[in-house]
DNA sequence: GTTGTATCTTAACGATTATCAGAATCTGAT
DNA sequence: ATCAGATTCTGATAATCGTTAAGATACAAC
């Protein structure tokens, strides 16, 4: 969050959260694969070289794109997280909302998830998804008491399972519309809850040799 | 599959074939971002005009790189998966080839799925696709006879699974090095068995009121 | 060979990222 | 109020890229 009259008013304003809102804009309307710089300047009616000021390059006004979108996300997840109580109905309510949000804000969702960015030279960016996967844990970790499961794989395939159903619902797979966003929404709550109620099944298989840990050698022919 | 000989020989030879090689090349060096129709061009020795005579646009040639990528693909997981008869652990196997293909072939998997290529204008994509997609059909619908449960919500939760386990990978949630790889790999592994192993649970809770059919509804605060 | 077609070259246009020198402007201390 | 210094912006410039247009060249069929 910028704060106004802190970064102080030079020739044009605060040039530098004016960029971010166009680049906003711009992806919004054109896409990650649209935006250019140079219209964003053009946009502002700045020099294109303006920006160079504020942000070492374009990737780094990118970067800061993909921090306001994890901001927004956590105000859209949220709310809709705390309505419920039930570790595992937060988690399902979590996988929801992650495939609203990349239904409904699919632009800034492919700034955060697409190959646009390369978050790993971008720390900023992994922070501010922070509070995201801090939700999961959370979740995860109220869920049982069970000391012998690890928690974290079940902390990632959360997190997978709703980035897939994101993803497959970006790729048309669910068709188009917000019909295929609700859907996909469903679909993703509902692995979501499948995931956490086999929680224990894989360590105490109910028939059979089964499953070992650590090393998965299910069936093998 | 284009045929050698059958394209003719002209100034260059097979320019098409050899430019899909090329870029192959060039994205697994500097990726799809660094990419260009240009140095391509440059590498074969032609005009940088000269791709258009066998491509629409850049795009065009990504989505025959994005074919390739598919192909490829399917080379790598479909032996992976026939080690195994049980449809739980070729699942469980296609999910780890799917990783290992992530993290192994990086940037053809960022062709696939990032941002740099709009698969729903390319159709050719989406059928290259169909290998992969038919493999988890024709297991999930293996699994049981229980026909009351749709196999749509296993197959696309076996899906986002796999993809979604990728991403985090290629995010460096697991850290860097073939060890975060197959550890990537072998989590995906266990989420598949563990959704497969849900299956019924989601229909027929345990214990209490349970989840409904259709619409998740379950533990509202 | 002639004709037609597919392939490639040369040339050019517009746009974009990025750098640099310098002008304009603000800040802070005197 | 003024002056020094740092920040912010302009204008010009270079390099690259995607794309198109017009023409040359090689092939295939007749």
């Amino acid at each position: 969050m910028p704060v106004p009259g802190k970064g102080g008013r030079y020739h044009h304003g605060d040039l530098r959260t004016a960029l971010i809102g166009t680049a906003i804009e711009l992806i919004a309307e054109r896409g990650v694969r649209g935006f250019s710089l140079a219209e964003a300047s053009r946009r502002l009616g700045v020099a294109a070289s303006a920006p160079y000021a504020h942000f070492a390059d374009r990737d780094e006004l990118l970067a800061a794109v993909a921090v306001h979108a994890c901001e927004l996300f956590a105000t859209q997840f949220l709310p809709e997280m705390n309505q419920f109580q039930a570790p595992a109905a937060r988690l399902a309510a979590l996988a929801r909302s992650y495939v609203r949000f990349a239904g409904t804000n699919r632009p800034l969702f492919e700034v955060l998830f697409g190959t646009a960015l390369d978050k790993r030279r971008h720390p900023e960016v992994k922070a501010a998804e922070k509070p995201l996967t801090d939700a999961v844990t959370q979740c995860v970790g109220a869920l049982s008491t069970d000391g012998e499961t690890p928690p974290e794989d079940l902390e990632t395939a959360v997190e997978a399972t709703a980035h897939g159903h994101a993803m497959l619902l970006l790729d048309g797979d669910f068709g188009e519309g917000s019909d295929a966003v609700e859907f996909a929404a469903e679909r993703a709550a509902r692995a979501t809850l499948a995931l956490v109620a086999s929680r224990h099944l894989l360590h105490r298989p109910a028939g059979g040799r089964g499953i070992q840990r650590g090393t998965v050698r299910a069936y093998p022919s």
